[in-house]
DNA sequence: CAAACTATTCAGC
DNA sequence: GCTGAATAGTTTG
């Protein structure tokens, strides 16, 4: 665990629900602009992925990167949130 | 401490 | 659109 890793978290952590940002992204919220890698090498290797939206974090071009759980696993998640979402916004 | 690896991104063709 | 090279940090020996 490291500092630029704790800056990593809060920035995933600071996505919305329902909501995608790119590596590049937290890799700029975390102070290490162009360190897109190492943003991805900590997460995939994050110690509670389970406390990390993680799976809201994808690739520049909008594409599915990986994903501890399976890339399908990050696709149903990013689904299911939507869905939430939705029905969050939907109040009443 | 150094080498290798990584869930990426950008440039060139 | 695809291939090749570069960047930055983590992890392992």
């Amino acid at each position: 665990m490291t500092e630029f890793a704790i800056k990593v978290y809060r920035a995933v952590l600071s996505i919305p629900l329902g909501s995608t940002r790119s590596y590049k992204w937290v890799a700029l919220k975390a102070g290490r602009p162009g360190a897109t890698r190492a943003v991805g090498s900590i997460l995939n290797k994050n110690p509670y992925p389970l406390i990390i939206p993680c799976h809201r974090v994808i690739k520049n071009n909008k594409e599915i990167g990986g994903f501890a759980f399976g890339t399908k696993t990050k696709k149903a998640l990013l689904d299911s949130e939507r869905e939430v979402l939705k029905c969050l916004k939907n109040k009443k």
